[in-house]
DNA sequence: GCATGTCAAGTTGTG
DNA sequence: CACAACTTGACATGC
């Protein structure tokens, strides 16, 4: 069975996740800080619950978490520790119920390192500083039961055998907690799916599988062919294929790349729905899309194993 | 109150 | 060469 995923934010559930800014803070001392950002932390671990909560009762099967959940938390000047929190137990507290909530629905927890964060740069303190990000993200994964962290293959700088080897090493030196979480998946104008096969085969890392990015950035294969590569990828770590599915906001003859507000059920591939996988929905009307594409597509709502059928 | 400019970070391609 | 595009919205500030 087909589960469609939530990234991040609703738009019309009044659920709304916190945040703050390093300029902000810089202008409080240091007890100040973490007064201000484990209040943040407290309200958005709080706004987590609640969101598994709805995005269970949508029918939805997977969500993926926004990475600022706890603001500013590897920033160098202002960033922070969990255990210097006023509210960390409370904090702890709240996380261990969204692991519970997520095993109760039967849900997939994600998330998506942006753009920063990335593995093939030549600049030493670039990679450091994804790594830090990394870290932290697999500190949360782990505490929520997250099975995932899907970053892209970064930058090309001139020549992409020297990067991809690059990224194949700095993936290879991983810790156990990101090593066993981490993804790739083709992106929009460097790496594709053909780029990234032989090195997620290779290092058994599975390929997450963007059809509007491989649209917009083409290797030669069919998205019947990628969809393949892509679930031998999760298949030989004998997990569940991870897609993601977004439409151009201004059609597909200029420029692409931007994401419309709904998901056209034109472009979604046919290939995935007869699949057990997760498909996340990149779509700005965040539920609403996904309500739609529901609708459009004829798929049922998601449940979990054994959960009682009314 | 409400409008508005600003926000940590990397890389690429545009104008 | 600067700036927008990448999940974009929410915060802090100043009127």
């Amino acid at each position: 069975m087909l589960r469609l995923g939530l990234c991040c934010l609703f738009q019309q559930a009044p659920i709304k996740f916190r945040s703050t800014t390093a300029t902000y803070l810089k202008k409080l001392d240091r007890p100040g800080q973490l007064a201000r950002v484990s209040q943040l932390c407290l309200d958005n671990s709080n706004t987590l619950v609640t969101a598994l909560d709805e995005v269970h009762q949508l029918g939805f099967g997977s969500f993926r978490v926004m990475s600022p959940l706890f603001p500013i938390f590897t920033h160098p000047q202002v960033g922070y520790q969990l255990d210097e929190l006023p509210h960390a137990a409370q904090i702890r507290a709240n996380l261990a119920t969204v692991k519970l909530r997520k095993e109760q629905y039967g849900l997939r927890l994600s998330f998506h390192p942006d753009q920063f964060t990335l593995l093939s740069s030549p600049r030493p303190e670039v990679t450091a500083a994804s790594l830090q990000e990394l870290t932290y993200q697999a500190q949360l994964a782990e505490m929520i039961g997250a099975d995932v962290i899907n970053i892209h293959g970064g930058g090309v700088y001139g020549d992409k055998a020297a990067a991809l080897l690059r990224l194949e090493q700095q993936i290879t030196a991983l810790p156990e907690p990101i090593r066993s979480r981490l993804t790739l998946e083709n992106d929009d104008i460097s790496y594709t799916v053909a780029d990234l096969l032989p090195l997620c085969t290779k290092l058994s890392i599975p390929l997450v599988y963007d059809a509007h990015h491989h649209r917009c950035n083409p290797d030669g294969l069919s998205i019947a062919d990628a969809t393949e590569a892509c679930v031998q990828t999760w298949r030989q770590v004998g997990r569940e294929p991870y897609f993601h599915i977004s439409s151009p906001k201004y059609g597909w003859q200029n420029k692409p790349r931007p994401h419309a507000d709904f998901i056209d059920s034109a472009d979604f591939p046919a290939e995935w729905l007869t699949l057990n996988a997760t498909v996340d929905v990149e779509a700005k009307a965040k539920e609403l899309a996904i309500l739609r594409l529901q609708q459009d597509l004829l798929l049922p709502a998601w449940k979990a194993q054994g959960e009682a059928d009314d």
